[in-house]
DNA sequence: AAACCGGGGCA
DNA sequence: TGCCCAGGTTT
């Protein structure tokens, strides 16, 4: 009888699921890939990240040019992605690794968490499949297969050290990457999160709670706590020829990238007058609100109102005049998109 | 231990 | 529209 790690390798290697950042069989895996896709998969799908990988990998092509590019250009790289401390933890790693390393990746557990943006599940990952060491890497499909598998009576985040344990009773003593990677094409494709396609899985033999077709009862779901509401006033602020002032956020939430000034977002939404108390424009004539974005980030809703002034000659410090067509070369968050979009019609080069 | 951090795909 | 998801860092 064959065992699960057989099975699942066996299919994994039928699939043969092409992925760019994958390497070809005798090629070996290029350590500078491995990290930047997993940085990117990071709350992502493959479907997401695919083309800025791609665009990454173009434009830097190993990890010293990513090292020598400005953080700007990184964020710009990276914008609609989210998580944008992902790309600032990304540069620093690159210009760590340029600088400490020689560009040589590190292999070692001990090395690879010290580096900003990599902790126990992106270090696992990428000694397993860059350089095919033993390690357990467990991400969210990971931990939904063990769940359905052994019927774990508990939502997987809260024990780990259990999940490792019956995670090293599946693994093989050998071909460590590809099983990693067989186990999160499982999850992505057969193992899914609704309608687990178990008539088909390669390792439904195995699997407990098929046995009892108790697969849609696993994982054991915690309770979450519902998104509160938050509310904003934007400026929208143009010259005579049509520039749009911007500034940089310095706000941790979407820190370094651009925004149309704004309020500060809160529970209680604003009057119009408070907005505009508050807008670095106090003492204009503003317009009524000509427009409402709605922007969901994981941990709230957000809904913006835009509201409009034409005004030449500002002085202020912290913006800049921006040219409609030059929107485009500015790393602004889907959000802010949302916002120009509404005022300009589509952001071209988006 | 819990909160914080974005966005796109899909039913 | 609501729910899902290839985590790490900060508090």
């Amino acid at each position: 009888m064959s065992s699960f790690s057989t099975k699942i390798l066996d299919w994994y290697h039928h699939a043969q699921r092409k992925l760019p950042w994958r390497a070809k069989d005798p090629i070996k895996p290029n350590p500078y890939h491995v990290w930047l896709s997993e940085i990117m998969l990071q709350q992502t799908t493959v479907a997401t990240v695919i083309a800025y990988f791609l665009n990454f990998t173009e434009k830097w092509p190993d990890v010293n040019s990513l090292a020598n590019a400005s953080i700007d250009e990184v964020l710009h790289a990276w914008q609609g992605l989210g998580y944008y401390s992902r790309a600032h933890n990304l540069h620093k790693t690159a210009q760590i690794i340029a600088t400490d390393y020689n560009g040589i990746f590190p292999n070692t557990e001990e090395f690879l968490l010290q580096l900003p943006g990599i902790g126990p599940y992106t270090s696992a990952a990428i000694r397993a499949i860059a350089f095919n060491q033993k390690s357990l890497v467990i991400d969210g499909n990971v931990e939904r297969i063990l769940a359905r598998v052994f019927r774990l009576p508990f939502p997987p985040k809260d024990d780990m050290k259990q999940l490792r344990i019956v995670l090293e009773t599946l693994s093989p003593n050998d071909k460590f990457g590809e099983f990693a990677q067989s186990m999160m094409d499982l999850g992505a494709t057969i193992c899914t999160p609704k309608n687990p396609k178990c008539d088909i899985c390669p390792v439904n033999n195995f699997c407990e709670s098929y046995k009892n077709l108790t697969q849609h009862l696993y994982p054991i779901e915690k309770l979450k706590a519902k998104r509160p509401q938050k509310f904003g006033f934007v400026f929208w602020v143009e010259n005579d020829k049509g520039d749009i002032w911007i500034r940089k956020r310095e706000n941790r939430l979407l820190k370094g990238l651009m925004e149309i000034p704004s309020t500060s977002w809160e529970i209680e939404n604003w009057k119009k007058e408070e907005a505009i108390a508050n807008s670095p424009w106090p003492e204009h004539s503003w317009t009524n609100v000509i427009g409402q974005v709605k922007h969901v980030f994981t941990h709230f809703e957000l809904y913006l109102n835009i509201i409009k002034i034409k005004k030449s000659g500002l002085d202020l410090e912290d913006g800049f005049w921006c040219a409609q067509k030059d929107l485009k070369d500015h790393a602004f968050p889907t959000l802010m998109h949302k916002v120009i979009n509404h005022q300009l019609g589509t952001l071209k080069n988006k």
